[in-house]
DNA sequence: GCTACCGTAACAGGATCAGTTACATTAAAC
DNA sequence: GTTTAATGTAACTGATCCTGTTACGGTAGC
């Protein structure tokens, strides 16, 4: 099961332009924060805009900010923006076996309870508990 | 999100052996009910075997068979069995930015919540109430 | 010893992803 | 109006993972 980097970098990004909310951020200045490439990030703020997680202003000077406020952003939210394929796979079995017949049907309904469950986690948690959190680690790190 | 099909494909192995109960099936006979490479089911049969499923025999008549009760082998343990990575991934962020040094400590355990929820989930249903089920639909199948 | 299995290595093709370069477009600033 | 600094998007590469396949050595019943 191999995932793609896409939601912890999506998540990296607004909480991004939440610490610098009143200012746009471009592409380049994310880049250097989460440490990729400009496009990449691009990819994903376009995704982000598709649900309506923020805003961008083209031109010079232009960049990013947010378009709702944290604490109206779930996880759940940023998760479903950028991730669309679905956490489980069907193979193809032979119909025409009795078991082959009907085993999709017996674990779609498992599969989909266990997908529910872990977005159940992520509804329940907000953009501005997380950056909130990332705040306060910081702070414990600056002590140290 | 690209997940394997190993998980499904385990699955509908161990239903398969749990419906032959008594028999050792050949990798030939699972690769036609779950219609693939014999060579696919021995790969997955292999990480069955690991972790305690499943039990072989070599040899000319050899082939595989439960190794423990449908009713003590949860869909956890299966996917545990077959899906090695994890379910979410991180990016490499910029240790030295302030929020790139933190992000990571406080994403993890949120995909940790969120993948147990998940794994909650599978840990609750077993081989024997799949097993169950789908035999419920192949009745309900032949009825039409 | 033959036969019918198994395990595993090796390879090819396909999909997805991250990174990169390039280029046309846009809008503020001057 | 030109310059400038952003954008969006296409195209390509390299890496990784997965499935399917062939091949071959090992094993155990008959």
């Amino acid at each position: 099961m191999t995932a793609s980097s896409r939601f912890p970098v999506a998540t990296h990004i607004l909480v991004a332009l939440h610490w610098n909310e009143g200012t746009l951020l471009s592409s380049e200045q994310l880049a250097g924060t989460v440490n990729t490439n400009p496009v990449v990030i691009r990819r994903v703020l376009g995704k982000l805009r598709e649900a309506g997680l923020v805003t961008t202003l083209s031109g010079a000077h232009g960049g990013s900010q947010l378009a709702r406020r944290p604490s109206e952003i779930t996880l759940l939210a940023v998760y479903q923006a950028v991730e669309e394929a679905s956490l489980f796979r069907f193979h193809c079995p032979d119909a025409t076996c009795a078991l082959g017949g009907v085993i999709e049907q017996t674990l779609m309904p498992i599969y989909a309870q266990a997908e529910e469950a872990m977005e159940h986690i992520l509804a329940g948690i907000t953009l501005e508990q997380v950056s909130q959190d990332a705040r306060v680690r910081t702070g414990l790190k600056m002590e140290t």
